[in-house]
DNA sequence: CCTCGTTATTTACGACGTAAACTTATAATG
DNA sequence: CATTATAAGTTTACGTCGTAAATAACGAGG
């Protein structure tokens, strides 16, 4: 029999190409990510990837998920860059903005609302879990310190709503040209931070 | 010269093709919106579309254009409904949410995070904008009756971000499955309605 | 009735995702 | 060491897409 690829080859090669559709993704947007540009790039032909991937679609799951591990470094950073539980959340909300906006072609693709199910591609699974649990952290770091009450699952999910909803607002170019998006953040924030706070 | 398209008769063919179009994206999902299933549906060849639209963008454009229109209705008539201004923002954020999951395919085409800018699009301007004035409406109530104090705009828009986040992230699928949607939506009103009414 | 301008259809092009047929190269077997 | 089975990779091909260009159909003015 011939050379059998090992496992370690097959791995090298999904993130040659996952790279490389991060690459296009990022300097020519999502309309450049197709098979033939994909294949050019890696130079091989337009059926090699059938080999490492069932199709499209789990390329594109494989890039989520490599996007979600990006993002997850970065709040982790934040996380520990802090120890006050205020400045904390604070400093993972700015590394969550900050990614939104300087990688947000990798964003779309990672909040997409027309992706296939995410239970289907594991490794999705496991890097959007690691980024989620970022988030419940930074959570429970507020109700530790006594500025939130609550589950923190539940006040990770408002935080991360508010956050992720004026994000793709200001993506889609649907808020008022009157609302300062970084204003709005900061009221958004604010606002949570009281109602959150209160004990009645 | 030929019987020429009387404006009627233009803006006849529109809604038709919208109404059509509207009517594939609701059966058979976004992909089954094809220029030559819509010309199909309308009995008509694929490229008579050319001489009323654009090109497909721009029919896309009149189809969001449109659900705006129904959107803003559906949030008009729940603003009616009710006086009491605590009352009227709820029964919105009812409206509201029954329509992103009653009509999700359209909800998602509304705020698909890579639309052409919609600038260039003045009907679709003039829906949207229908609809983002009924939230500011909603907004000034709160702020009247003393439920909330700040920028009306302001205030529509950080209520807006948490609906839609929370929305949109659980129609990619990314709610953690121990979160419950509607008991999150009615979480983030009540957090965001108590941080809203301190003075402080 | 013929002609011209307008509307609609037909045909055609290049790009897409990918199935199927084919080629190439190697590793195990005789 | 030559043979051969088989995995890896390429080529070719199909059906679909959006839409440009060529063509046909047709109705009002001369």
């Amino acid at each position: 029999m011939p050379r059998a690829l090992s496992p370690a080859q097959v791995e090298e090669f999904r993130e040659r190409l996952c790279a490389a559709a991060e690459r296009l993704f990022a300097e020519h947007g999502p309309e450049a990510v197709t098979m033939r540009q994909l294949a050019a790039e890696l130079g091989v032909s337009p059926m090699t990837p059938y080999r490492y991937f069932k199709d499209k679609d789990d390329i594109l799951a494989a890039v989520r998920a490599s996007g979600f591990s990006r993002f997850a470094d970065a709040m982790e950073a934040a996380f520990r860059s802090e120890t006050d539980p205020v400045a904390v959340s604070e400093a993972v909300g700015r590394a969550y903005v900050r990614f939104a906006l300087e990688q947000s072609d990798a964003y779309r693709l990672m909040f997409d609302l027309s992706q296939p199910n995410e239970a289907d591609y594991p490794e999705l699974v496991a890097a959007s879990g690691r980024a989620r649990e970022m988030m419940v952290a930074q959570a429970r770091g507020l109700i530790d310190s006594g500025q939130a009450r609550g589950d923190p699952e539940v006040i990770a999910h408002i935080l991360w709503a508010n956050l992720h909803g004026g994000l793709v607002l200001q993506l889609a170019g649907k808020l008022s040209p009157r609302v300062d998006p970084s204003a709005l953040r900061r009221a958004s924030f604010q606002t949570l931070l009281k109602g959150l706070a209160r004990d009645d």
